[in-house]
DNA sequence: TTTCAGTTGTACTGATGGTATAAAAATCAT
DNA sequence: ATGATTTTTATACCATCAGTACAACTGAAA
């Protein structure tokens, strides 16, 4: 049943990339993945519903890939950054992502209209803890506004660059002009002094966890992925399952369910198939996570 | 009629202001503004060409303003510039209009897409040509680069201020800070010799008249508001009307009807209630202005 | 075989954008 | 003022769409 759900979002999806939101109805859905209306309600409460599960799945694989980028690479190193900014606008691009995101941001839907908020202001907090391990935390006051002014020139520069040379466009010339300007812009307002956005409001917006731990995020995640890629096969699927589990957990969820994971671990414990030492390590982060979660 | 019409589109206005533009149906502006369906689509042959005709109308009076701040000004005075943006993004975020604009410009309506899409780029020319007063003729192949960038990181401070510190929020400062960015930019930019974007697109999509002759409609523009300004009480409203319609013609389309405006001259001058210095100004730029068109 | 969750098909509701049209009202020319 | 013309109104209508309701079907577990 899982599959099934996971088909519809995926033909959705198509159609979406094909007509766009709006102009799919949900008739539309329903014939090209063939299913009724009533198991489709029975999936989703509504097509707003269906079109934000589609983006959390996107969104796990963008991290994901953007994880997988930098797992074992110097974070410090700006090329990597480039490279994990060219891999996301690409997946943006193909999958028609940006257009799908403006067109639903502001329709009159509230919990989408959050939803989408909420998706920014990730996307924002992450390119700001790449700035700090790329400019270092001397530059730490002035990389909100550093990352704020990326994303936007990122956004310009892009949706210029489609509309300019429609079709394919040079992803890579732009993100890395973009970066360039990023970094001298950074180098030249820490000279002048000049800053506009205090953290503490990204802080108060993202109240999931403090911007400060994101090393723990980092660190959770970078844990899981490693276990899953020395996965063997024996019993993988299952293993898999309860990883996912755990990493959706603490990526999505505002308030990580402790005992939930606990046992998930548990039971990956006892199945004796995962990197014992990497277990371990990880065992130790969510520990050390929910402590820190608690005051 | 018009003057219904243009009731209508008020009314309509403020509903898309309260509502949100997908929100508002057409039996709710009906019946806030007391017409029947039938007159409705009498005016406007659909829902998006009232939205249409609401933009055009907020884009001329957001044109006025801006061109008002800088007549009798030095162009290359940056304090000008910044003024002008404030003023802009004032009026921008109490009618709404980047709300309604981004809810719009991604729905399934092609017409409205390439309206919308045509106003970005007639900002972001705008912005190019203020560049060059104020930059200088010297920086110029940097500075579609700078004006795509200065949108970009004006829209996501601006974007980033109004959910940070809801409601009014502090504009001038954000403002002042990206200015001041763009000129740092400017002169980075102009010391690497970076250059992303060439201006021959940005020609090719505004076809309507060649970039490099802007000071014709810049001159054009500003003739016509002087002379407006300067006008008597006799018969006032004629000739407003002439004017206003010269201006838009200039303005709004993309090939000025020639003979149309030459008529509206010739019944101003026949009027004698302008200064006959300025419209002779006015007739000698529009004659120059067409004759550059037809090569 | 019974049970039961999940699925299907169909019919329905209510709202919407848009069309059609005949009657009423306002405007205008003579 | 009268008659012609245009504009406006009221109303009924159509097609589409999101979402609801529900009875019937299916397949697998108990």
């Amino acid at each position: 049943m899982k599959d099934r759900k996971q088909h519809v979002i995926k033909m959705a999806h198509q159609l979406f990339i094909e007509k766009g939101y709006q102009a799919t109805s949900i008739q539309d859905i329903l014939d090209h993945s063939g299913i009724s209306k009533g198991t489709f309600y029975n999936y989703f409460s509504s097509k707003t519903e269906l079109f934000i599960a589609l983006c959390k799945s996107i969104f796990k694989q963008l991290e994901q890939y953007r994880n997988d980028l930098l797992t074992g690479q110097d974070p410090s190193n700006i090329e990597i950054f480039v490279k994990q900014i060219e891999l996301q606008m690409k997946i943006n691009r193909t999958n028609k992502l940006i257009s799908l995101f403006e067109e639903v941001i502001f329709s009159n839907d509230a919990e989408l209209k959050q939803f989408m908020k909420q998706g920014n202001l990730m996307m924002l907090r992450w390119v700001y803890t790449r700035f700090i391990d790329i400019f270092g935390e001397d530059k730490k006051p002035y990389l909100l506004d550093a990352a704020i002014m990326f994303t936007g020139i990122l956004k310009s520069s892009l949706r210029y660059d489609s509309i300019a040379h429609d079709s394919t466009g040079s992803i890579p010339q732009v993100v890395r002009y973009c970066v360039d300007r990023a970094a001298a812009m950074v180098e030249e307002v820490s000279q002048t002094g000049d800053v506009l956005f205090q953290i503490e409001t990204l802080e108060k917006l993202l109240p999931d966890c403090r911007i400060e731990d994101k090393s723990y995020q980092q660190a959770l995640y970078q844990t899981v992925s490693e276990i899953k890629s020395a996965l063997p096969d024996k019993e993988k699927e299952k293993s898999l399952e309860l990883l996912d589990f755990v990493q959706d957990e603490f990526l999505q969820t505002q308030t990580p369910r402790k005992f939930l994971i606990e046992s998930a671990l548990r039971s990956l414990k006892a199945a004796e198939v995962c990197n014992k030492q990497k277990l371990q390590k990880l065992e130790q982060l969510a520990a050390d996570y929910f402590r820190q979660i608690e005051l």
